[in-house]
DNA sequence: GCCAGAACATAACACTGTTATGTCAAAGAT
DNA sequence: ATCTTTGACATAACAGTGTTATGTTCTGGC
């Protein structure tokens, strides 16, 4: 019989969605605020003018929020993916990406530390969670297979997209990091440009890279 | 006066030395068996044998214990970046530091998750633990300072080594995420050292590596 | 009208880090 | 030798956390 009522609850979900709407927002707020040790049940609830017991109508408790949030954050991820201009050649189009990449995780860093860094812990993403992060994924590979080579396998433009993931996401960590206020990184986004730079003309040279540890050019 | 007990304070310091190395021998234990969200004072002192208020004795509460453990990761990455074989070259020696470095992160993935990624909320290291984690970041840098040409300048020298830091820490963090289920990552290691590869030989290129977003190989 | 079910509130439980209070032994000062 | 201070230790408490059991209110379908 509940399953019937199902579609009852849509009808009223105005009501529901407004109300998670707003549990939603009063928990951004929070979380940009002072992070995660900022985002108690009961904060998040007096925020939001309800009891705390609504946070566990409306989502599963702390968990519900975090994955709420998790997926926030790789939304924003996938946005800052996106290239409109679709004139440009493949190389420009994975350096725009990148660009608004570093742009998205110097500007929304307490999302990017929630979704990389520092998490709960105890918390594991949801299934859902997980699948918006995979789309992520999914976009970044795109953007890198179309650099490759047709004859390129599955396997060679994975690796190629973890590559261009790992150099852009250690400067963003590193950045973030304690040990980045002993170096002058004022210009990080610039070297992490030039560094992925010089792995994606390395892609696109050789088409398979030897598997040995010397590596010598062939000039 | 109290600076005058100091000094017999270490006269009677093997019993207070023990202790503290039983109290921190404990935590060890609870952190690698479920990191730090099973690093309760109660707990710790339950292991140790004695109240919870010998954790505030010894240490400084939760936050001096999380700092003996942030410590310990950073030792083990300064250690992990020295290598005894002298007669390598120049370039030798930093594949052979960044080779131990990923072992490092795979066989002590608790202590880099502390120093990295998943620290407990509102943990700051102390300006000791700064200190080491400065220490771990100089060792890289003369490494890779070795590399380039005597004629570069120490900026160009430190954004040499974050550069390969950021490479090496960005495969490890991003093997450590969720989204490396997604992909084969089975053989991470020697794609990093692969990417590491490239960067190095093109930090040895053309001296000063050009502003421009196109860097056209010369051959 | 009636009643299932959702939303809500109050209060409690079990846990966390931290600290106030008191006890006890050891070591320096008189 | 006695007094005093200092540190380690224990018990208990406090304020905070996530979570849940219980009770109440309200709405929508029969």
């Amino acid at each position: 019989m509940a399953v019937k009522r199902a579609q009852k609850a849509e009808a009223s979900s105005q009501n529901s969605e407004e109300a998670k709407a707003n549990i939603l927002a009063a928990a951004s707020e929070l979380f940009l605020e002072g992070g995660v040790k900022s985002l108690s049940v009961r904060a998040i609830a007096a925020r939001a003018g309800i009891s705390t017991i609504g946070i566990y109508s409306h989502f599963q408790g702390k968990q519900g929020i975090l994955d709420a949030l998790y997926i926030e954050g790789f939304e924003l991820v996938i946005d800052s993916m996106t290239v409109a201009d679709t004139s440009l050649s493949g190389r420009d189009t994975i350096m725009q990406a990148s660009a608004q990449y570093l742009d998205m995780a110097e500007n929304h860093a307490a999302h990017y530390r929630l979704i990389f860094g520092e998490r709960d812990p105890g918390f594991v993403p949801s299934p859902d969670a997980e699948h918006v992060g995979a789309t992520a994924f999914t976009t970044m590979a795109r953007h890198v297979a179309a650099l490759l080579p047709p004859t390129a396998t599955r396997k060679q433009k994975q690796d190629a997209a973890v590559q261009t993931w790992a150099i852009l996401h250690g400067y963003v960590s590193l950045r973030q990091h304690d040990v980045s206020r002993l170096v002058d990184m004022s210009d990080w986004k610039a070297q992490a440009l030039r560094s992925l730079g010089v792995l994606v003309d390395g892609m696109q040279g050789t088409s398979v890279p030897r598997q040995g540890v010397s590596v010598t050019h062939d000039c």
